[in-house]
RNA sequence: GGUGUCAUAGCUCAGUUGGUAGAGCAAAGGACUGAAAAUCCUUGUGUCCCCGGUUCGAUUCCUGGUGACACCA
């Protein structure tokens, strides 16, 4: 069994192509978006439509905007549908860009517990009432490894191992293994690429072509739950902006395409340490086609 | 035509009591192990409009020019 995974930064074009490549490889699409995954925010984070869901789609609109999915459950929901899929299916194609569930497939996450509910709930009011300092210093106590190593004037990363500290009672760092997870099937990776001004242009144009979709009355209805992690997305979160009358409208837009041009920029960051991906351009369909069969 | 104000980074502008300059936005680079479209870090040399003058030294002061804007004719 092979899985094919086709990546790059959004807006690229990887939707349409991989209806065909799915044609070919006569594979459903297994859907790689941390965003995609929930229901109702279709028109800002671009999912798959009805018409391109004739080629069966998973993690498309499976969840509600309220619930918690990870990385991590991706990671194993993939995997088992996989299993599901592998005495009928020779090859799998997987697509999406969201860079840490990519990550999650093919080299896999350390197994950590899950965290404690009422454990994150406190930690994350210290952090709202400042107390990220005090957690810093307990952190270089319960876990100085982690604390040495790690980026810990980024809130996220603190709050987080300390949240495994105190559920499991180990340092986080005891459950980093750096080790590869062996997947028991082929992975090929296949990357899209333009050159930066066209695929700039492309983010512009776009994020102009959802607004005339109707974003706006989209992000309308979702205004009730915005505080909602899944509403923490570029394309919502400026458009809340504008209905808690903060921005202009045409400034939310403006965001929401500089927003969008620096995700992909992050995207392309992450994806050039990976020297297991062919690179394409979107146009080099005979290339890629090669690739796959 | 006259008078006045302005001309500095891709854009909007600050500033230098004369010792060649810095903010915001835009842009660029990077990190990333269970909320990742999240979160966090780093990066500012540009004929200071042009010619000349004063000065040890002018982007800064002065003459002239050019352009923009405002007001008066």
């Amino acid at each position: 069994m092979t899985l094919y995974v086709l990546l790059g930064p959004t807006a690229v074009g990887k939707t349409e192509l991989a209806l065909q490549i799915a044609d070919k490889l006569g594979s459903p699409i297994l859907n790689c978006d941390s965003r995609q995954i929930y229901r109702g925010m279709e028109i800002g984070t671009a999912a798959p439509t009805a018409e391109q869901q004739r080629v069966k789609h998973y993690f498309v609109g499976t969840h509600t905007i309220g619930s918690y999915y990870s990385a991590a459950q991706y990671e194993q929901d993939v995997l088992s549908l996989v299993e599901r899929l592998k005495s009928s299916h020779q090859s799998l194609l997987l697509t999406g860009g969201s860079m840490m569930y990519l990550d999650a497939v093919c080299n896999g996450i350390d197994d950590i517990p899950s965290v404690d509910a009422e454990v994150r709930e406190t930690l994350r009011e210290r952090l709202m009432n400042g107390g990220i300092d005090e957690m810093r210093n307990e952190l270089r106590l319960l876990d100085p490894e982690y604390y040495y190593s790690a980026d810990t004037r980024n809130p996220k990363r603190v709050v987080h191992a300390l949240e495994v500290c105190y559920t499991t009672g180990r340092p986080y760092s005891s459950f980093l293994t750096k080790e590869r997870k062996q997947r028991s099937f082929r992975i090929v990776k296949i990357g899209l690429k333009r050159e930066r001004q066209e695929l700039f242009e492309r983010i512009n144009s776009r994020v102009d072509a959802m607004m005339d979709a109707g974003l706006l009355d989209e992000a309308r209805r979702l205004y009730p739950f915005r505080h909602e992690n899944a509403l923490n997305t570029v394309g919502y979160k400026e458009l809340f902006r504008y209905l808690d009358g903060e921005w202009e409208l045409p400034f939310a837009v403006e965001k929401i395409k500089k927003n969008t041009r620096d995700y992909a920029k992050k995207q392309m960051t992450w994806f050039a340490h990976d020297n297991e991906i062919q690179w394409f351009h979107p146009d080099q369909k005979e290339e890629i086609f090669q690739i796959i069969s």
